[in-house]
DNA sequence: TCTGGGGTCCTAGGACCC
DNA sequence: TCTGGGGTCCTAGGACCC
């Protein structure tokens, strides 16, 4: 049995958190650059907000009802998901954290009831860090998932949902949409309905090996999932990433070469500290620069490189990074994104030497050591100066709340008298 | 004035080789 | 002379997730 434990409305309950007043009140919370809404309170989706829809297209909506906007601020809720996990961590033995707000926990060896049990989660995350969450419980991730959402949807459920069996809950599934299904998403669900899979039940009812033939493997191993066959190993969550991006809208259109050259110096620093942390090594990058997919004639220009030399090494990497750039760069373009993607990746060790190339050095594994230790919370003291200093294309985050818990700056004061 | 997220993996199809 | 089987690698695009 497995045990998926959701935060409610990730981030706009941890702004909640410091800001008490706004309980039970409408808030969301944008992307970066203030783009899109990512995160709506319970009393946000009542009012009819969407999911995913661009910020300037509601914003009479939001103001009209005086709701709270915050945008992204990625320190305050990287801190609060690593204590809700370390709560998480006094229930089982092994926690899977699947994303910022989500973990899997196994449930070998528990032999408390389980919905006592999902009843002291929820009481222990609330009590300690003052987080929502709902607890679904299965025999498959799938289906921890789908009974997590049902904890969600239901107000009798209340908070907490255990699917022992699915042959139970049949008639709970003919009513739940199949977009529900992890795995399943509107492009999908589109194509089932032309097959006349409507309902959770009416895939769990599909043949395996016909949904392998006409979808993919995926899919097919969706449906075994449903029906109580657990085919995501443990192990499928905690291998590491076989690619690793990181690519971001600018805060305003970039025009000039330079610009394009910071940026994706940043963003390689970024992806090179995500390929540090799970010891691998780059063999080749994607770079890409392009203008918004809105203009009338959207411009992608990319390029793959492969490196001499395997590295871990950010200014390495940089250094490659932006020859590609100046590369790709065509003037008169007004550009909206950029992006890298380290594409082959090696472990650490043992290493693949270059026959005429001296290995990566023990002074550059010890310097970027350093750096990343200094960087730990996310915070960038420390990057190279090819990054610019004023970064005109930096994105937008005009409703940013304070980070509370990790600037020594913005711990809020306690007022005594 | 203008505004539109970010990350990862899979697969089909093409190029090339034996 | 022309055809044809099967494998590998690469890449762009598609699909999913939160």
């Amino acid at each position: 049995m497995f045990a998926l434990v959701d935060c409610n409305s990730c981030y706009a309950s941890c702004e909640q958190i410091f800001r008490p007043d706004l309980r039970g009140k409408p808030v969301v919370v944008l992307t970066n650059n203030d783009g899109c809404i990512v995160a709506r309170s319970k009393e946000a989706k009542a009012l009819g907000i969407p999911d995913l829809e661009p910020y300037f297209k509601v914003r009479h909506l939001l103001e009209q009802h005086r709701v709270q906007v915050f945008s992204s601020n990625y320190e305050l809720y990287g801190d609060i998901s690593a204590r809700v996990m370390a709560v998480l961590g006094q229930f089982a033995p092994e926690v899977d954290i699947y994303s910022i707000d989500e973990a899997f926990l196994a449930m070998d060896g528990i032999t408390e009831d389980f919905v006592r049990y999902a009843r002291r989660i929820r009481n222990s995350v609330w009590q300690q860090v003052r987080m929502p969450v709902s607890v679904g419980i299965a025999p498959t991730r799938t289906l921890a998932k789908l009974a997590n959402h049902i904890a969600k949807q239901s107000a009798r459920c209340d908070g907490v949902c255990v699917i022992r069996q699915p042959q139970d809950w049949f008639a709970v599934m003919q009513k739940i949409p199949v977009r529900k299904v992890w795995g399943v998403g509107s492009r999908y669900a589109r194509r089932l309905a032309g097959q006349q899979v409507f309902s959770v039940y009416d895939l769990l009812t599909q043949d395996p090996d016909h949904i392998r033939h006409c979808f993919n493997i995926g899919l097919a191993r969706t449906v075994r999932e449903l029906r109580g066959q657990s085919c995501i190993a443990p192990d499928d969550l905690a291998v590491p990433k076989k690619q690793i991006y990181t690519t971001r809208s600018f805060g305003q259109r970039v025009f000039h070469c330079e610009e394009l050259e910071q940026s994706i110096s940043q963003y390689a620093g970024r992806a090179c500290e995500k390929l540090r942390a799970q010891h691998s090594l780059v063999k080749t990058l994607s770079i890409f620069i392009e203008t918004s997919r809105f203009d009338p004639n959207p411009l992608h220009l990319a390029c793959t490189v492969p490196l001499y030399c395997p590295t871990n090494d950010t200014r390495t990497v940089v250094r490659a990074a932006r020859a590609a750039v100046r590369g790709l760069y065509r003037e008169g373009y007004a550009y909206a994104k950029a992006g890298i993607g380290l594409i082959e990746l090696l472990d650490e060790k043992p290493e693949q030497t270059h026959l005429f190339e001296a290995q990566q050095s023990e002074s550059s594994r010890q310097l970027m050591a350093v750096m990343d230790k200094i960087n730990q919370y996310g915070s960038g003291e420390v990057f190279l100066a090819s990054h610019g200093i004023q970064q005109r294309w930096a994105m937008q985050r005009q409703f940013r709340s304070p980070s509370y818990t990790t600037r020594w700056g913005d711990i809020p004061g306690i007022k005594m008298r």
